[in-house]
DNA sequence: TCAATGGGAATGTCCGGACAATCTGACTAC
DNA sequence: GTAGTCAGATTGTCCGGACATTCCCATTGA
């Protein structure tokens, strides 16, 4: 007896160019999102099989099962072993990658603009030494900045970098964001470690982000790291409640 | 010409039991692991290569880099075409999982108590309606907690669940987390929409939570959805930051 | 009416092989 | 000496197949 349900993939222009140096897998993946993001693949709905898609495609059912996987990585699809593969319901945003603030306001539309208040080089504080790895007094970058939005003060921006790793061109700060300079400069990032907190303002702080004293504020440190292991940066950050908070969504890992 | 560097694996008991419902490449990682968190594979280290590897381990190439590829996704390892597998460096902790306030103060090692204040069920007002879908003024499980750790307040927890998904007992609220309840009860987690702010106490909330009015906190809401799409559960929290923040860790996708 | 059984369907695991892309380092030519 | 070139090593991609495991559901039996 044939399901009840009509595959939905079958509607679909699915097909691999392979002759393009991109992968197979991730053509298909590629195309199942967009799927999924249009909305031709409607939530709930059930994927054919694996099997009879490789067929149809013309590809192995290790490559469409690579493409899928990497969808339900991505928290867009769920397998479940006797069922079959299913749409998420639940609209699926960023989970959360390491990404600067600079490229955050950018992706949400709004046109953010950096001040540079301090960009020199200091000796370490202990704090900072531990944290970036490198002797407490020895030299390190300093960056403070100031993130505008609308023209109003949103966060107050410290970075620690270690000694030689970047050019820090306060000209470039203005213009895009931190991690992005570090990517131009061949740093490839790996992960981080961050705490996000909130206190009070003291009465410098406030004035720099034109908030009352005592005011509560968002706190946020992190320590980046490249694939190395090597600490690349080191920020502490503040932010103004009323302008920012931390939006993102996490997948449970399996 | 021999390799300078011996391959680290080499002095390894790695071995799987093919006997074992585990799967093979599961085993892998598992010892792979170990060896990482242990510190004989030394950061920095190369692995030898996964051919030789998996001749080595009477197993496939295939099965050898499922273990691989999953420890680079806990962000344990990195790959390098054309160069091999290296430890990474830094000390990684747990990317940011989906757990319960309670599983991360156990993981801490700090005894967390719970007093249960309210446990009943409500209306749905518009906000928790919309983030449950449901009804507005349809019925909705409301919890309100009080975290305390040695004795002290440290968080106060207000969740909404959608009727029917779960018997919600009041001692069993005291001695385990909400998020252990909801799996027990065969309920698949799947991810979250968070969003972390801060913002100064009410009246109210000062005195629950054992602090001056005005004192600032740390806020979180979060919206969590099961494999099906359906928002099981709808939280409001308030920290008080001096005895709790957000820590965790990052990875960069590649 | 309800519980136990069993078959079909789908994903999960594993294998062995082949070729491509990329990086490193040594060699060569200038 | 320096820059370009080439070969070796290693991971990346892809294939086709085999069997195991799990889930759903219809059938069967009490």
């Amino acid at each position: 007896m044939p399901k009840p349900g009509v595959d939905p993939t079958l509607s679909l222009e699915l097909g691999v160019d392979r002759s393009s140096p991109v992968p197979l897998y991730f053509q298909l993946a590629q195309q199942l999102e967009a799927a999924i993001e249009h909305g031709t693949l409607t939530p709930g709905s059930l994927l054919g099989n694996e099997i009879e898609l490789a067929g149809r495609l013309g590809l192995s059912r290790p490559t469409v099962r690579q493409a899928i996987q990497s969808l339900v990585e991505k928290g867009l699809l769920v397998r479940r072993r006797g069922v079959g593969t299913q749409v998420v319901h639940s609209r699926v945003r960023r989970p959360l990658e390491l990404s600067s603030l600079y490229d955050d306001l950018e992706a949400a539309g709004r046109r953010p603009a950096t001040k540079v208040l301090v960009n020199t080089v200091v000796p370490a504080s202990a704090e900072v030494a531990s944290a970036l790895g490198v002797a407490e007094g020895g030299e390190v970058h300093r960056v403070e900045r100031l993130r505008l939005a609308h023209g109003e003060p949103m966060a107050y921006l410290v970075n620690h970098l270690p000694p030689g790793l970047i050019d820090l061109d306060t000209g470039q700060l203005e213009a895009t964001g931190l991690y992005r300079l570090m990517r131009a400069s061949g740093i490839t990032l790996h992960s981080a470690r961050q705490s996000i907190g909130a206190r009070a303002a003291t009465a410098e702080e406030a004035e720099r982000l034109g908030e009352p004293e005592g005011a509560p504020l968002l706190t946020m440190e992190r320590a980046t790291f490249d694939d190395t292991g090597r600490a690349v940066e080191f920020g502490t950050h503040l932010y103004r409640p009323s302008r920012y908070s931390f939006e993102f969504q996490l997948l449970v890992r399996s």
